[in-house]
DNA sequence: TAGATTGTTAATCGATTAACAATC
DNA sequence: TAGATTGTTAATCGATTAACAATC
């Protein structure tokens, strides 16, 4: 196929594949088939072909895709065939478990700098990094050549803080405050929001399940 | 509208509204159209007008929605006029904030207890929590009627929880984990994933951007 | 050669958006 | 009455899935 524009749906599955992928390297298989991989991942295979085919003919007919072919061109077209240095604003809790999770990242993705606001944050170290105050940002933006942000401010301070990142020169940011932020067209914001993740999930609650726990069921209730 | 099946896009944005709407509540707005609604949230007012019409007539043809009736209405829908109660199983990093975010998980959703397979973690304090050790995780899902779980454990040990959860007669599961979890198809899951999110931001870096910084643009580099 | 599996086209399905009569 | 805005139908758009010729 090649070409055409390529849907955000279809870009989300690509970690998807990536991540299944490195753990079938590991486990040294050689090939997969778009129907062992959709199995696994819960998708259909006829998605997992057309998927990849917009990128170009990465399988061989009648014997799959080679594993570690498919990882090098899938880290190719996620641009993590080199590193992607990441700022992260608000070293509160939140941002303490992120920068642990350079183990995830490991995909050439790293957290080079952490910021905070707070004076009583500056100078306390997350992991091996030291946190800096607001006022250096755009500076070590620039100077480390940082391309991504991530947001785990408070609610109020985030968009301050994306207008921040905006005019140092990032490209993308994750945000994880509860927030729509605005910017312009160009800067790529996705926005995970637990506190929308948790709310869709209490509708699919079952009620009409008011059944009595035995055991619980005495008087003075 | 009324019936039909409801889309699971229909239900993610609704937390969406819900937030809006408690802000101009906050802020004494009585009214609101589907216009300013999609104007703020970027969503197209007719998109409003007809998820909201799924669930009944909650506007008013020439005035819009009353802002405080349409609260109540969604957060019925979205059963949150009861308390729902959350189990959280890690108390690493990552479950620490999202213990401190009852903040944010106001409209009637509380952790109610943190549980840690780690003799360590176990009998430390998280918020007004006590860490519990995992043989405590089912009586303790049945005696305080926990009805969701949020797994903040390394992945490893994701689908083991997940399988206690459901054992213990969970419905829903928010994980964190970077792991496809099988679980039977009346159990509600959704993963948060970090590690996707940041990779598919990647794949939107504008490359072919390799302009020298004047100010860096010295010899010796 | 027979079996497996891709890449791609066509068919289907579902979600978004436009348009407008109803009505406050 | 004139203006605004809903609820809903019809039109559009886009994404998923089925089917199959090509070919390893």
């Amino acid at each position: 196929m090649k070409s055409d524009k390529i849907s955000e749906a279809v870009v989300r599955r690509l970690p998807v594949y990536l991540r299944y992928l490195n753990e079938l390297h590991k486990r040294e298989v050689a090939t997969v088939s778009s129907q062992e991989l959709g199995q696994r991942l819960d998708l259909n295979p006829a998605q997992i072909r057309k998927d990849l085919a917009y990128f170009g003919d990465f399988g061989r007919k009648g014997i799959g895709y080679d594993v570690i072919y498919l990882i090098e061109k899938i880290r190719q077209i996620l641009k993590l065939d080199q590193q992607i240095n990441v700022v992260l604003v608000g070293a509160g809790n939140l941002g303490h478990a992120l920068s642990n999770y350079n183990a995830f990242l490991k995909d050439n993705m790293k957290i080079v700098a952490v910021f905070d606001a707070h004076t009583a944050k500056v100078g306390t170290r997350i992991n091996n990094l030291t946190v800096l105050p607001m006022e250096e940002l755009s500076d070590t933006i620039q100077k480390l050549s940082i391309r991504i942000g991530i947001i785990t401010v408070p609610d109020i301070e985030a968009q301050n803080v994306a207008d921040m990142l905006v005019a140092a020169g990032i490209e993308a940011i994750l945000n994880f405050a509860p927030v729509i932020l605005k910017a312009p067209s160009h800067i790529r914001i996705h926005t995970a929001d637990f506190t929308t993740d948790l709310q869709s999930l209490a509708y699919y609650l079952d009620n009409g399940k008011e059944e009595m726990n035995n055991d619980t069921a005495e008087a003075g209730h």
